[in-house]
RNA sequence: GGCGCUAUCGCCAAGUGGUAAGGCCGGAGCCUGCAAAGCUUCUAUCCCCAGUUCAAAUCUGGGUGGCGCCUCCA
């Protein structure tokens, strides 16, 4: 397979380091809010990737970090008067219910910062003591970017602009301006561990390094994972300093490809924290499944800005309709394993750089091929196991066609609208019987008024959300 | 100011040297009591200018527009 390295910014063939077994490492989320699109689409991206990689027979060890200690939840907790553990509990609860009905499947490491401690400790300690990182009176530690002679080679930086642009408010301490702390010094009685260096707690970039290195390191090879994965706004600083940092600690570079995805705009405009237009992902749980979220989510380039905007995602909702459609057609048959060339053109499709607009046209036109056979030739066997077997092929890569066909056109509808809707069809259904259209017409006309549109078909007449 | 991304049909969006995928919307038709669904069919020469080439949406140069990172952020 074929992925975009963002660093070189080219597209390279993918060669694990390891032979078989793949490395992935993404940075996950700070669990002291809930989590919005962003965070969505880039779980998505990354989750295709696993699937991706793991269709290609690669065994996958894909690690999500939880950053569950930072200044932000210290602050959220002592605002909300509740623990810490409180709080990241309640948010990391929330975080995996969301990823649940996204379709995100859960990676293989989840490891929290908090249970990560040691192991920072001991990559801050290796920094001290070969000069790459110091001490300063408050029992800050700061890494020392200038004893980093591939520093900013990551985001293809300049030093001096770095120096003159940078908006960080200085420490006087501070070596260089781009230096960052690995460690903050604590002196009051906030939360901190003890350290051979004081008492503090981690910096910002620290723990994705010292958990790469915990978990997921590689012996023989001048890289430490195969692929660092993460949204494009952590291209710097974020990622710059882990790299800077990993390099120095273990003199090996930290990935041999980075991967990043583009950002989530909502009505055109950039969503952040800062500017207060998050759109959180249960928010839109609430009007749209999670599915079509997903599905809606994905349907672009990874790499591009994605803008979310409600009429792109009705109409991206009829596109996963259709597949659901042929579902329900092929309702109730066994699932046999077919070879197909669908599959083979579909995971193709995939292993260029996840070109997923393309992976969607083969599985419309697959879907169209379905119904036109089927409209020939009701009973043509063959292409409904081969049809079933593509879906489930579908399934497993791309997460869609979970649900059950009939519940999913009946997302958001109550069990009292669901019975008034069968009593109105069954109502239809006898005034048609007896050739009286005008009452028939007329109780479709009440359906319609549900939001519910009906289709009567050899099984009797069926209805969806519309 | 530095670095970078991007401009394809009304909308979303692939394609990165060989003569424009797919979806939504819309028109026509088949099917249907009528519909819906499904099927068939119709709709772009790729922001502008110049250049390279037998050949460019795809490469080069110059414009113009949109966006991002450089600050916590996916």
């Amino acid at each position: 397979m074929y992925i975009f390295d963002s660093v070189k910014k080219e597209k390279l063939l993918f060669t694990p380091i390891d032979g078989n077994n793949v490395t992935l490492y993404v940075c996950g989320p700070t669990v002291y809010d809930d989590a919005h699109l962003g965070h969505a689409k880039s779980s998505l991206v990354f989750d295709l990737l696993y699937r991706v990689l793991e269709a290609n027979g690669y065994s996958v060890t894909y690690a999500k970090n939880i950053t569950d200690i930072d200044d932000k939840i210290i602050k959220k907790a002592t605002e909300l008067n509740i623990t810490i553990d409180e709080l990241t509990s309640k948010y990391l609860s929330a975080y995996n219910k969301d990823m649940d009905s996204l379709g995100v499947k859960r990676p293989t490491l989840e490891p929290k910062a908090t249970e990560s401690i040691e192991a920072m400790i001991d990559m801050i300690q290796k920094l001290i003591d070969s000069n790459h990182a110091y001490i300063t009176s408050t029992d800050d530690v700061y890494f020392d970017t200038s004893s980093d002679n591939k520093y900013l080679s990551i985001s293809n930086r300049h030093q001096d602009e770095s120096d003159t642009m940078s908006r960080v408010e200085s420490s006087s301490e501070k070596k260089n301006s781009t230096d960052f702390a690995l460690w903050k010094g604590v002196s009051d009685d906030s939360v901190a561990y003890e350290t051979p260096f004081g008492k503090g707690r981690p910096g910002w970039h620290l723990e994705c390094s010292a958990m790469i290195e915990k978990h997921l390191k590689s012996e023989n090879s001048e890289y430490t994972i195969d692929i660092h994965g993460g949204g494009a706004d952590l291209l710097f600083p974020h990622h710059e300093n882990e790299a800077a940092q990993s390099r120095c600690a273990t003199k090996k570079e930290l990935a041999k490809y980075w991967v990043h995805n583009g950002f989530v705009n909502i009505d055109g405009e950039k969503m952040s924290k800062s500017l207060g237009n998050s759109f959180f992902i249960k928010d839109a749980l609430k009007s749209y499944s999670g599915e079509v979220l997903r599905f809606y989510l994905l349907s672009t380039n990874y790499r591009a800005n994605f803008n979310f905007n409600e009429e792109d995602l009705i109409a991206s909702k009829k596109r996963l309709d259709k597949l659901y459609r042929l579902k329900k057609r092929l309702y109730g048959m066994k699932i046999v394993d077919e070879k197909t060339t669908f599959k083979a053109e579909l995971l193709e499709a995939l292993n260029d750089d996840l070109n997923v607009s393309k992976a969607y046209a083969l599985i419309d036109e697959m879907i169209s091929t379905t119904n036109e056979v089927l409209d020939a030739n009701p009973k043509d066997k063959l292409i409904k196991r081969q049809s079933l077997s593509n879906m489930e092929y579908v399934r497993e890569l791309l997460g869609f066609g979970e649900y059950d066909a009939y519940e999913y056109f009946q997302f958001g509808i109550s069990e009292d609208k669901k019975s008034e809707i069968e009593s109105l069809i069954a109502q239809r259904s006898e005034a048609k019987k007896e050739k009286n259209f005008e009452l028939s017409d007329s109780l479709r006309d009440q359906i319609s008024e549900l939001g519910v549109s009906i289709m009567d078909t050899a099984n009797g007449t069926l209805w969806e959300n519309s």
